[in-house]
DNA sequence: GTAAACCGGCGTCAGGTGGG
DNA sequence: CCCACCTGACGCCGGTTTAC
């Protein structure tokens, strides 16, 4: 399929290491609590190389984890997505069978009205 | 019985859109 | 702008039908 997205460049941007690790289709689910955007400042403002390596491994997970996030939301909304348009088009069957009907009635009828008009010329 | 065609559903990506 | 959401398009998969 196609590449990566947006979050995986921004985890690549942020995350020194790198460590991007792809979950295969059908994620696990689970992963709540979520926030919307902006990362939270990490609590570290300065530190040795140690330190670094901890926030950067830390900026992954979070990345990753809303990777899986919006993974899952998508999802959800395509399944909404198609239950709706299922819905739709029952929607529109059920208007055309009751057109259908209503126009075969008023066929019935126009014809029972020349039936009529032709009763009296004649 | 089985290979091929068809179908319905799913997950993901990409692009559009509206709201803050 | 940026973000979240919606939806069309694509490819994959498992189940069912059809032709042999």
């Amino acid at each position: 399929m196609k590449g990566p997205f947006l979050l995986e460049e921004l985890a690549v941007n942020m995350a020194v290491t790198g460590d991007e690790t792809e979950t295969g289709p059908a994620g696990t689910g689970g992963c709540s609590g979520y926030q919307p955007h902006k990362l939270p400042s990490s609590s570290l403002a300065q530190g040795g190389a140690m330190a670094n390596i901890q926030r950067s491994q830390h900026l992954g997970e979070d990345a990753s984890k809303r990777k899986e996030l919006r993974l899952m939301k998508n999802r959800e909304a395509a399944r909404q997505c198609r239950r709706k348009k299922k819905e739709y088009v029952k929607c529109l069957e059920n208007r055309v069978a009751v057109l259908e009907n209503q126009n075969r009635t008023l066929i019935e009828e126009l014809k029972a009205l020349k039936d009529i008009y032709q009763h009296k010329v004649d």
